[in-house]
DNA sequence: GCGACAG
DNA sequence: ATCTTGTCGC
């Protein structure tokens, strides 16, 4: 069986990135959001050629979750992709859409880890310290840390742990569906983003903000 | 030294 | 992320 192998990345520019997440760490706040939210946004991006990226963000009515906007832009791709530095190719593109929203969410939903992460500072984190909002991360696979299988009904969850460290819960959002990785970002808690991510499932394996911020990206990469 | 590795 | 056909289960 063939394993993803991710080329190398250049030691220098590393350095300088890890450096930067470090610093960026020290922004991070885990705290209760303030107010229930009234706004919570999705958002994703997709590559319609290599070297082009076109993030999404979508607004949607909480909790009734209907959608009210739906916003995209397109730039160049200017970094590859290496495990622990998404942010760094997705974020400056994520906030060019963010800034074409008529209305601004009170959190935000990113499709990725927040702190579950070698640093604690993942896209989820990376964006809510960029924008000062309160953010969590939903991601479709693990990247660090241990976790024992949650039991195999929706709702079930267990912790995932790094180091002894609670970075983030392993949830279960449809039955016999593999589970999604639920951490938080800036401004929020792990309860909060447990939460809220419940609160935002539909039926579907992905909350509402991402489904929907996936489906779009799908649309608008047609409309190209 | 050998794996693991969000999107 | 992206490519890409069929196939299993409800």
């Amino acid at each position: 069986m063939y394993r993803p192998y991710h080329p190398p990345a250049d030691p220098m520019v590393v350095r300088d990135l890890t450096q930067q997440q470090e610093e960026m760490r020290t922004h991070v706040r885990l705290v209760p959001l303030a107010a229930e939210p009234t706004l919570i946004a999705g958002c994703d991006s997709s590559f319609p050629t290599p070297e082009t990226i076109l993030s999404v963000f979508v607004l949607l009515r909480y909790p009734s979750l209907e959608l009210v906007e739906k916003v995209y832009h397109v730039g160049p791709v200017t970094i590859p992709y290496v495990p622990g530095f998404l942010a760094f190719r997705e974020a400056p593109n994520l906030l060019k859409a963010y800034e074409k929203l008529q209305q601004k969410p009170d959190v935000i939903m990113v499709d990725g880890h927040g702190i579950a992460h070698k640093r604690r500072m993942g896209i989820a984190a990376h964006l809510g310290v960029l924008l000062d909002m309160p953010t969590f991360g939903v991601a479709k696979s693990l990247l660090t840390g241990r976790y024992e299988e949650p039991a195999p009904t929706a709702g079930s969850r267990s912790p995932l742990l790094d180091k002894g460290e609670l970075i983030g819960e392993v949830l279960r959002t449809k039955d016999k569906i593999l589970p999604v990785f639920v951490s938080p970002g800036h401004r929020c808690d792990q309860a909060t983003a447990t939460r809220l991510a419940v609160a935002c499932t539909r039926g579907y394996k992905l909350p509402e903000p991402t489904r929907l911020a996936d489906h779009w990206a799908e649309q608008f990469k047609k409309e190209l």
